[in-house]
DNA sequence: TCGCCCTGCTTGCTATTGCAAGCACGCTTG
DNA sequence: CAAGCGTGCTTGCAATAGCAAGCAGGGCGA
């Protein structure tokens, strides 16, 4: 837990609670989780799993995802391209496939646009193994 | 791959390290995680954690959000973005880096899935396995 | 044949998660 | 004053996560 944007998941919790006004018993009743848990989370003495978090989530009516940030466990995706949100969400594509989508997408960009272009292509050479090609 | 499929992670995990030609010990040795409890997983006898599932995850060279949608623990994302006219619209590269970016995805579309593994091994040949194997 | 290496699985253990029961304190009301 | 209710926290426990040590089986080479 040592970056900027994650940060103890227990004080998040506690900020967002008492933005919304809600006690522990309160938000106990709302998650289904304990009182005393939520208390011991709360103070970093425990460590929630994503169901818990999912619950407290619901509970506060905020995104599960932004605790998954605050807890360390997802990413954040604002630094997202519309490409690689794309990718990611395209449900024709297999995990692998958009990970080598998503790998050459972001080398592309590394290379920052219209000059790179013949190395582009270079690159490209060297990848596909996937066009006709069979072991 | 299914889209509403939320369920049974651990045969998830198995088809995916199954598809990289990876054994258990091998992918144990790849994310840190032991081999009986990966077995365990796949066989569904335990519930990993977010944590275990991001690092089977980096080990299999696939996103830990796809095992946290298959988990149940994310939802997936809205998929309604169109992959060809994101990358269409794409400032940041080149036409003919969008051109090859278009090529690979309709070609990995094309394959639809099973014959996706030929490329996947070449992948996951690019992360060498450990020699000497053993728990 | 044996030895070695690979494979996936079994078992017992420790550490951790999450909870129920209860404590301590502050405030309000009769 | 006592009783009641709200608040957050303490404590001990059961269930589970994750692991180390090891088993069992298959394949291969000397």
């Amino acid at each position: 837990m040592a970056t900027s944007k994650v940060g103890s998941i227990g004080e998040y919790i506690r900020e967002q609670r008492q933005r919304a006004k809600v006690s522990l018993r309160q938000l106990a009743d709302a998650t289904g989780v304990s009182n005393p848990y939520l208390s011991q989370i709360e103070r970093g003495l425990r460590k929630p799993s994503a169901e818990i978090l999912q619950q407290i989530a619901k509970g506060l009516r905020i995104s599960a995802e932004a605790l998954y940030v605050q807890a360390g466990i997802l990413d954040e995706r604002e630094s997202d391209t519309d490409v690689q949100a794309a990718i990611r969400a395209d449900v024709g594509l297999s995990e692998r496939q958009k990970q080598v989508l998503l790998d050459i997408y972001e080398s592309f960009r590394n290379e920052t646009g219209s000059a790179a272009a013949p190395d582009a292509e270079a690159v490209i050479r060297t990848t596909p193994p996937t066009e006709g090609t069979s072991t």
